[in-house]
RNA sequence: GCGCCUAUAGCUCAGUUGGAUAGAGCGUUCGCCUCCGGAGCGAAAGGCCGGAAGUUCGAGUCUUCUUAGGCGCGCCA
């Protein structure tokens, strides 16, 4: 693992505490307790390279004002064998340390030792993860919003792959309970409407093309032999007809959009293997439960809930409540995932105190699980929001999607933000211009960094020995600054993990690409003198490598060429 | 009514978890290819960080209140 910045980081720290040590030996300061302080990167350059506030925050420490602690303590700094070169005081008192060439250069021949896992760091390390993510119904295709959540879900995983986690891809098949009821109904509706079109359409049920489609499916082979048959029997064969090539049709979808999973989990499983009924009776014996009005229900109240909620209705069904429970039973218990990270709608942030009230009853932390909100995606079109929604069938399915905008697109859209922002997508505009989309700035300047690297090789320059390059001259601005924002990834990914947020890497991503470009007009490298030309030439390796490794986190390709 | 999310430039959004003079992109105006890819770079203009108090050396960031919008509060999932 290399993670250049952290150690500089925990440089400073070190340097800052030996010199408070030193500073009180000589009685410049007084004697104290070890205090924390804050090391950061200063917005503005001027300001040095890594920055500390440890003066300021220890003013009452050492009852002195923070100038003259920041005197004392740059008087006893020592920076012999350490990343920086230079420091100084500033301001009100902080201590700023500025990097060595040395250093600097030591970072781009690491970030090329390391290749394609630069940036992967142990955070997780031994830690088993499972993320549930989008778990659409499998009543119809996939929506815009499902769209959302595929993309932040499986960037979700690499990011905590990336941060040393053993990560698990699931998908929750909702094939039971009263969706499926109404999809059979839909289903038998469309079905009889073909030989009859007097056949009334159920209120609740599914307006979706694809409904349509699917009975007409199993007209085509059966004919007419089930409009005689006892409802519950044409309904029972059209979802096992209609089902199965649904959940296909969404592996399809998922597939294209690059996603694939570990497991398809079936909530009728948890019913067939008993599960439900284990983990209800685990709830009955610690007296969570009682009756009421005929239904079967649990004391959310005392589990940190806003009211209490039924397991069982009064009609012998268990609810969607129940078998989420025993779902997330099965995997903590039975399973043994040490924490679990489920991407959910917004809409469903009622459930979260319920089902983490829950699993504490049934003795598991609530801390092993973490929800992520989602919040749905508002469709632009013609300038007005549409509403969607799957029983209207009014949404804009992910195959649709896909034959207008590329997956590179969609993928890097959806991960632009934060999961708790409101997002408006304009199809109209997303498809006229594709183009304005940031993936394109960042592979561009992939596709720039190959074009050098093809220039140089196209003159018989030999790249073979750049890892080992003596970079320590490269001291443009540009170049310092395109090789400290290189340093950053580590822990960026980290972040990214520990906020479970990937757009920390999108965002990355396109600063990265943004240095690479100034550096890019700044800096030539085809033509330059060897001592010049060989540090620069890896320091696009380096980019190259680093852009690369975001670049696949978010399994966006990375273009030879534009 | 209660709960969750959001509010920063004309528009879309960043803001390194409390740091120094709040930043990009799009749009507007003006520059930059004899030279590794102009899908790029540079400059100008554009701000009461929704509002009001508070916490402290220091607040876009934390607390409380408040305003506006979105979502939820079912024996649906």
């Amino acid at each position: 693992m290399f993670d250049a910045f952290t150690q500089s980081k925990d440089a400073v720290r070190n340097i800052i505490n030996n010199a408070i040590q030193a500073a009180a030996e000589k009685g410049q300061l007084a004697q104290c307790e070890p205090f924390d302080f804050g090391v950061e990167i200063p917005a503005d350059s001027n300001h040095g390279d890594l920055s500390s506030n440890a003066a300021l925050v220890s003013a009452k420490v050492f009852r002195t004002a923070p100038a003259r602690i920041a005197a004392a303590i740059a008087d006893n700094i020592d920076l012999s064998g350490t990343p920086f070169s230079k420091c100084e005081i500033a301001g009100p008192g902080f201590i700023n340390f500025f990097y060595s060439n040395e250093y600097l250069g030591s970072v781009v021949n690491g970030v090329l030792r390391e290749g394609e896992n630069y940036g992967h760091t142990e955070l997780g390390k031994g830690k088993k993860m499972m993320v549930e993510f989008v778990s659409a119904n499998p009543t119809g295709p996939m929506h815009l919003g499902n769209a959302r959540g595929g993309a932040l879900g499986d960037c979700l995983a690499s990011v905590l792959s990336a941060a040393g986690y053993d990560v698990w891809r699931e998908f929750y098949v909702n094939d039971t309970g009263n969706q499926i009821n109404n999809f059979g109904l839909s289903l038998e509706a469309r079905y009889l409407e073909i030989f009859d079109p007097s056949v009334p359409f159920p209120d609740e049920g599914y307006h979706g093309e694809d409904i349509i489609e699917r009975a007409r499916q199993f007209a085509d082979i059966y004919g007419d032999t089930y409009v005689n048959k006892e409802p519950e029997e044409r309904q029972k064969a059209l979802i096992e007809f209609a089902l199965p090539k649904n959940i296909q049709g969404l592996k399809d979808d998922l597939l294209k959009y690059r996603i694939s999973y570990d497991e398809w989990f079936l909530e009728s499983s948890l019913y067939k293997d008993g599960t439900t009924d284990k983990v209800m009776g685990l709830l009955k014996d610690k007296g969570l439960t009682y009756e009421k009005e005929g239904a079967i229900w649990l004391k959310t109240t005392e589990l940190g809930g806003e009211k209490d909620d039924v397991l069982i209705r009064a009609n012998g069904f268990p609810t969607y409540f129940a078998s989420d429970i025993a779902y997330h039973y099965n995997k903590f218990v039975l399973r043994g995932f040490d924490r679990v990270i489920n991407i959910w709608g917004a809409d469903h942030h009622g459930h979260v105190a319920r089902l983490k009230g829950a699993m504490e009853s049934l003795g598991v932390s609530s801390s092993r699980l973490d929800i992520v909100l989602m919040q749905l995606v508002e469709l632009l079109q013609g300038g007005e929001k549409v509403r969607m929604s799957k029983r209207t069938g009014k949404a804009i399915t992910l195959s649709t999607l896909l034959d207008e905008i590329s997956v590179d697109a969609a993928r890097f859209f959806f991960n632009m933000r934060e999961p708790a922002t409101h997002m408006e997508f304009d199809l109209d505009l997303a498809t006229k211009n594709d183009s304005d989309n940031p993936v394109y700035y960042v592979q561009y300047a992939h596709a720039r960094i190959r074009s050098i690297l093809r220039s140089l090789e196209a003159s018989d320059i030999d790249l073979s020995g750049l890892t080992d390059t003596d970079c320590s001259n490269l001291t443009e601005p540009e170049e310092t600054s395109l090789i400290q924002f290189i340093s950053y990834l580590p822990s960026r990914i980290n972040t990214a993990a520990e906020s479970m947020d990937p757009s920390a890497i999108t965002k990355y991503a396109i600063d990265l690409a943004t240095l690479f470009h100034k550096f890019y007009s700044k800096c030539r490298v085809k033509g330059e003198p060897d001592e010049t030309m060989f540090p620069r030439a890896a320091l696009c390796m380096a980019t190259l490598q680093t852009l690369e490794n975001c670049l696949g986190i978010l399994k966006v390709t990375a273009p030879e060429s534009m």
